[in-house]
DNA sequence: GTTTTCACG
DNA sequence: ACGTACGTGAAAACG
């Protein structure tokens, strides 16, 4: 049976190493070397094509020998060390392979050419033909009948085919007497010496005239010439030396693994991701672009009309010819949009076109500035979530862009409902498509919704509020996040010793009160033990059982311990579990502050909110909770925390919008609010003497006012009667004639337009107005009337915030913003600038709006947020 | 994953 | 005959 199985043996570190030297030190567009690693892998194609093996394995060289290093100690000790830019290439050199499934044999403390010798000769006795290609002609002895050698010449594509005519061709020599032909003759590469003196021509003379190198040092004298004759009797030994340590080994501990030697086809796209990925753009060419969607290291995806491609692949380090062209492209653009998705960042310049990659592909510096190129060159910069790719871009140490749109805040502004933190999101609410995940499909969305979405803005007369109030932000939340606050990890830590004792303490005398132990952080256990066990009136049931919240356990803490130490225990667990134990580990490893993120698009309202810590809701009214807010320090040592907020701002927007006459003179005379509800709605004199009483509940009247209250709502708050309520609600409308006609044609207008507006035109949608279900339109009713004051409110505060952050900046200040909560700002100030920071801010603040009533700002800084003082600037 | 509770404005 | 004050986010319990 004929046998015609073809084994391909590669001396790889050969080819490399000559190829590295035979090619310019060709690099990807990252810097990366991949000179070596091309020429490989095209003499591998070439091979591959031309002899079309069955069977292929890649030696590699591990080290030397100790055989031969023990016989001549100085083998190949010249060699000098192997460039950085070679040896990182075995790296790659070993992908390419892999890819095309060729296997690996290395063997610690040999070389390549003993293992080729050795599967050879075990390819040889098993019947098959044996092709070897080498860098190096040292590997022609093992040339035989069934062991053909390719040997590199000048190029690496450039192959010499030795059979045994071709080496006596060349050397005159059989391939068993290279040996002895090298130990004469010596190899300056390897730092054998050989017999000096004996060069090429005189070797092949002596083994031509002895037969073999033995022979001629049992008889010097075949050497025909005395000269020659007298330098192997003087270097004979040498000349031994050289020959066994030029011999190779074919009896290394390998074995020759058909199966896995079985040449198959390279798997397309893995293939085609690989020579992509390491910009082999010759070989590119000749290879199908593969299928879409199945590829590992790379997807490609269609849209109608478009394309958009992935340089997900890029690792290590990130590198394209082709993506830095196609950026380089977009820098004549008319636009560029950009989105990130998971890690990778999309970009898009053409509608229903685009291409991602790595964000970290932009480390490199080629990507970097290809991408700075395509963003100043472009007509405009247009991105999804502006202040995420500020933060990622800026991280990078790219060139920020002003960014014309941002299709986010275009989109949460026409759907105030939906977050549209995620594009999929706002493709749907604005475009009505639904797009896969894909940082360049988001990119292209980005691009549409904001086209789409400011011409509906437009038509909503809402542009102004998107350009003027919304666009401006996200650099400044960009900045704020990135300051981040410092605390004072070491007191949490003490704090939180206190609170475990504290906490401990009163679980014991629940437990003990209880009768029996239970997880009181069990509100259904807990509803088990009061209202069944101890049988304590007042039980309320919620869809689960037991309600027991504060407002239950309140009113019984007076006369049931229990429950006056459950509400402790409440506060102590929640402040230790929310915040003590939690913030000194979401400190920043690198500047050891807190970075929250602010969130521009999750409110129906407009508002701000925080995550990842939420820092708009660190404690301050229980008096335990202001220890927490002591923990949030200024950034350094002679720095300060200021804080500056607006008082009343929401009751000041309903006296503004309203137009409520009484309202108005009572802010405008700098009356407290409260005090001047209580002296109306309870009929007191100029003069009299307001009681606390009269006050706190003015106060509930007005926070309800502010919520739509109900009598029911209102009578629970203060803890009346529903009648009773109802009396002073109408007392308060009689007083305040305007305000009730604001509310009115504020929920009537809403009916008719389908939404509300604050004053600077922001909608919120309500069509449960409408409803039939009085539950749902009540609900409605009440949202409908605070959205207007809070949502106004954001928008005053937003517009405060682009004026504070331009006035400090303007200038140069030293001091940074570091967090907005709702009617508060807070920020980091140099101790010597703190007065005129001040007075900056506060100008900002109260004169972001003109309204028909003042607006006053409160300023106070300390060393912490608890302990900040009040001053005048 | 949803519910309850509670921190803030 | 209902059962609410508005807007958030986080932790823990529970299914």
């Amino acid at each position: 049976m004929p046998d015609d199985r073809r084994l391909l043996l590669l001396d790889t570190y050969g080819l490399v190493y000559r190829a590295f030297f035979a090619l310019p030190p060709l690099t990807t567009v990252g810097g990366v070397p991949i000179n070596a690693a091309y020429g490989f892998t095209t003499t591998l194609v070439k091979i591959l094509e031309n002899e079309r093996p069955t069977h292929a394995i890649a030696a590699f060289d591990r080290g030397l020998p100790a055989h031969r290093m023990e016989m001549m100690p100085q083998y190949k000790a010249q060699r000098e060390a192997m460039p950085d830019e070679l040896r990182s290439q075995f790296a790659l050199v070993r992908r390419v392979l892999e890819v095309f499934g060729i296997p690996i044999a290395e063997l610690d403390g040999n070389e390549a050419d003993d293992i080729i010798a050795t599967l050879a000769a075990q390819a040889e006795r098993a019947g098959a033909q044996t092709l070897v290609v080498t860098g190096d002609n040292d590997l022609l002895q093992i040339v035989d009948d069934a062991t053909l050698v390719l040997a590199t010449r000048r190029s690496v594509t450039d192959l010499v085919r030795y059979d045994r005519a071709a080496v006596r061709e060349r050397y005159g020599l059989d391939p068993e007497q290279l040996a002895d032909y090298r130990g004469l003759k010596g190899d300056p590469s390897d730092n054998l010496p050989g017999i000096p003196g004996i060069g090429e021509k005189t070797a092949i003379a002596l083994m031509q005239a002895a037969g073999t190198l033995d022979a001629l040092l049992a008889d010097p004298a075949l050497a025909g010439k005395p000269r020659w004759e007298a330098l192997v009797r003087e270097h004979g030994e040498q000349a031994r030396l050289c020959r066994d340590v030029s011999r190779v080994d074919r009896n290394l501990p390998v074995v020759l693994d058909w199966e896995a030697a079985r040449v198959r086809p390279p798997d397309p796209a893995r293939q085609y991701a690989l020579y992509r990925e390491l910009e082999f753009r010759t070989l590119l060419r000749k290879l199908e672009p593969p299928p879409t969607d199945d590829l590992p290291l790379m997807a490609s995806l269609r849209a109608p009309g478009g394309a958009f491609r992935s340089y997900v692949a890029a690792v290590d380090p990130p590198d394209f010819v082709q993506l830095g062209e196609e950026l380089q492209r977009m820098a004549s653009a008319p636009y560029v949009a950009l989105a990130i998705e998971g890690d990778a960042i999309g970009v898009s310049a053409a509608p229903h076109a685009g291409l991602s990659f790595r964000l970290d592909a932009l480390r490199g510096e080629a990507i970097r500035s290809a991408l700075e190129r395509a963003l100043t060159g472009a007509g405009s910069v247009v991105g999804y979530d502006t202040k995420r790719l500020v933060r990622a871009l800026d991280e990078r140490g790219v060139a920020l862009p002003t960014f014309a749109d941002d299709a986010m805040l275009a989109a949460h502004l026409l759907e105030p409902s939906r977050s549209c933190t995620d594009p999929a999101e706002a493709a749907l609410a604005v475009l009505d498509e639904e797009p896969v995940r894909d940082a360049a499909v988001f990119a292209d969305i980005a691009a549409r919704v904001a086209q789409r979405g400011t011409a509906l803005l437009a038509e909503r007369e809402q542009l102004a509020l998107y350009r003027d109030v919304e666009l401006p932000l996200p650099p400044i939340l960009a900045r704020m996040e990135e300051a981040g606050i410092a605390i004072d990890a070491q007191a949490l830590q003490e704090f939180s010793v206190e609170l475990t004792a504290s906490i401990a303490s009163i679980a014991e005398r629940i437990v003990e009160a209880a009768g029996e132990p239970f997880n009181i952080g069990s509100p259904q256990q807990l509803g088990r033990i009061l209202f069944e066990k101890l049988a304590l009136p007042g039980g309320k049931k919620n869809k689960t059982g037991w309600a027991t919240g504060v407002e239950v356990l309140q009113p019984l803490a007076r006369d049931h311990r229990i429950c006056a130490d459950i509400l402790e225990w409440r506060e102590l667990t929640k402040l230790k579990n929310t915040y003590v134990d939690v913030l000194p580990g979401l400190r920043d490893p690198q500047d050891g502050r807190i970075h929250t993120v602010f969130n521009q698009t999750v409110t129906a309202t407009g508002r701000l909110s925080s995550t990842n810590p939420n820092l708009q809701n660190i404690p301050v009214r229980a008096g335990i909770g202001r220890r927490i807010r002591r923990a949030f320090v200024a950034s350094a040592p002679g720095r300060l925390l200021l804080s500056a907020d607006y008082s009343q701002i929401e009751l000041r927007l309903m006296a503004h919008l309203s137009g409520d006459e009484a309202m108005r003179r009572a802010f405008r005379e700098g009356i407290d609010i409260h005090d001047f509800t209580a002296r109306e709605i309870f009929g007191l004199a100029p003069g009299a003497q307001i009681e606390s009483e009269q006050r706190r509940m003015a106060k509930v009247v007005n926070f309800g006012l502010l919520y739509g209250m109900s009598d029911f709502g209102l009578a629970a708050r203060l803890e009346i009667d529903r009648t009773l309520a109802r009396s002073i609600t109408e007392r308060y409308f009689a007083r305040f004639p305007s305000v009730r006609a604001y509310i009115a044609k504020t929920l009537e207008r809403g009916r008719e337009d389908g939404y509300v507006s604050t004053i600077l035109g922001r909608r919120r949608y309500m069509p449960a107005l409408s409803s039939s279900n009085t539950m749902l339109r009540n609900a409605a009713e009440r949202e409908a009337t605070n959205a207007p004051l809070q949502g106004s409110a954001a928008d005053l505060m937003k517009l405060a915030m682009i004026r504070v952050d331009r006035a400090l900046r303007e200038y140069g200040e030293d001091a940074v913003m570091l967090l907005q909560i709702h009617d508060e700002l807070l920020i980091d100030v140099a101790a010597s600038a703190r007065d005129r920071v001040a007075a900056v801010v506060r100008d900002a603040m109260e004169h972001a709006m003109e309204l028909s009533v003042p607006l006053d700002v409160s300023v106070k800084a300390g060393a912490n947020w608890a302990e900040t003082e009040r001053f005048d600037a």
